[in-house]
Order: C-alpha cells, then structure tokens, then sequence
DNA sequence: ACGTACTGTACATATTAAGTGTACAGTCAT
DNA sequence: ATGACTGTACACTTAATATGTACAGTACGT
C-alpha cells in the first residue's frame, strides 16, 4: 500500500512579534500553499504538534487555525486522522461590496508599505510579478 | 485672520464587524490619505470626538489612532490644540528583510482574495491600476 | 484482541489586546 | 473669567488569543 505522504512538509514561517495573531499568520501562510497549487488536493497536512514544534506555538493554536481552514474548505478534519487536503471547487463569484472593500485593503496596504520606505519601483515590481502569474 | 480648516472633512470608513480592531482600521485609512497627498502638511485633521461620533466608536479609540499616526511622523498632537499634518520628509530606504515580508504579504492577500470568489481578472485590474498610480 | 503511538478535539484557565467611561488639562475666542 | 472646544491619563470591562491538560478516535504492530 502506498504511504499517504505530503509533498515534503511545506515550510511556513510565521514572526511572533507581528501584532496579527499566530494562528492567522498559520491560516494566511497555508492559504497561499493551497491557492498557489504548491499543496494540492489528497496531499495530508503535518500533524498540529508537528507544525506547532516547527513554528514555536502550542498546538492547539495550530488546531485552531486548522479548523479554520476546514471551514474554508480546503482540508478535511477527522480525529485521528491526519489532515488531508480536499478538492474544493471553484468558489462562488464574490459580491461586488467586497470588491471595493479588497480595493480599499488593498491601496491600505500598498499605503503602509510606501510609508515603511519601500520604493515605489520595488513595490511595482512585485505587483507586475503578481499580475504575471494571474494570468495565464 | 484665516481659520484653520481642513480640506473638506476626510471621509473615511471602518467595518466594525471586522476582525482587524478599529483602531487600525483608522489609521490604515487616513494614512492612505496621507501616502496619496489627499490630505497635506498644514491641514489639521478633526477632533478626535468628531471623528468617533462620525465612525460610531469611542473618542478614545481615535485618541489611539491619533497617537499612532504621531509616533510613524504624520501629525504633531498637542493637548488643547487640534492635530496637524505634518512634513514627513521620505522615509529612510526599507531594508531587504522589509521587502520580503512586504512580498510575503502581498501574496497571502491576493490569496484571501481569489480564495473568497474574487475574479482573477478584477484582482489583475485593480493591481494594474495601482501600477499606474506608482510609476508616474 | 490488545497495546502503543500517533491523530485531532474539548474545555478551563491565563494572558494580552481592544474598547469604553469618566475625569482631567491645555488652547482659544468671547 | 467663562465657555467651548482641543487632546490625554487611567481605571475598568470586554473580547480575543494563547496555553495546559485531559480526552477520544485511528492505524499499526504484536
């Protein structure tokens, strides 16, 4: 029988100084594995106390981000088992409200980053490259 | 003698039901306003009470956001006075490790947002449209 | 069948962050 | 001086986060 193994442990990483908490920081950094393919459905996550050993917090933290994810939808929880990656559809088209609330997050955040003395040129740079890989 | 006054009230707006605590909501807001030169050195923002009764949160609560934007270099606050703009030359160059954390963000935002149904297409636009904003 | 070692889970507690209420102190115009 | 406006300090409540500990399901070897 073939082993249920994952695609060598994805290594995220986490900065338990930053102000947003750890547990979102875990669902954040896993939420781009699976939107990114880089994780894919069938594959299992490592354990809670695994990941919580690698990143420094409790495991209940990562069980809490987890659940998190499950209710997302991308992964299914069932004790004792390990948490496994499911085939979560298309989502449904978005209403247009939170559009221009992901517009307004979004200038926020290019906001911030001008003000922390990102060059403008650096900034651009990485949101060509984010436009390149939206779309093909 | 000439009153001093701002360049028509700054409307800005916060979610209270957001998982992001309001204080920073306002100070991510208004410094969008500052990055972008919507609201300029010399104007002074209002009252710290005007602007909770306008946003439905509490005058200390603002107080907080205030105090925030003083200490990153937008405004001057002192007691009795109403809070002015201030000239925030440019901000000292950001180091690489700022880059890549600005990198790392970026991505799980995008991923939030074509997680929860927002079209490719819409986030390339909106990505583009800032691209425009920046390199002139 | 049983034990062992691994899964995620539930819940009480501790800690920290966020928001509020109220009183205060400075500024300015009248 | 007085009144109406500024921001501020601090005790307090509430909510969010993180932890400790005990539990329950699953897989696998014996």
């Amino acid at each position: 029988m073939y082993s249920t193994f994952m695609s060598a442990t994805p290594k995220i990483r986490i900065d338990l100084n930053s102000s947003v908490p750890a547990y979102r920081q875990i669902v954040d950094a896993l939420r781009v594995l699976f939107v990114e393919g880089r994780i894919r459905p069938g594959d299992s996550l490592p354990s809670v106390r695994r990941v919580a050993l690698d990143l420094g917090v409790h495991f209940n933290t990562v069980g809490e981000a987890y659940r998190q994810l499950a209710q997302e939808g991308w992964i299914d929880l069932q004790q004792g088992k390990s948490a496994v990656v499911r085939d979560r559809g298309l989502p449904p088209p978005a209403p247009v409200e939170q559009v221009k609330q992901f517009r307004a997050r979004l200038r926020a955040f290019v906001a911030e980053a001008r003000a922390s003395g990102i060059a403008p040129a650096k900034i651009v740079e990485e949101l060509k490259s984010l436009v390149q890989e939206l779309l093909p």
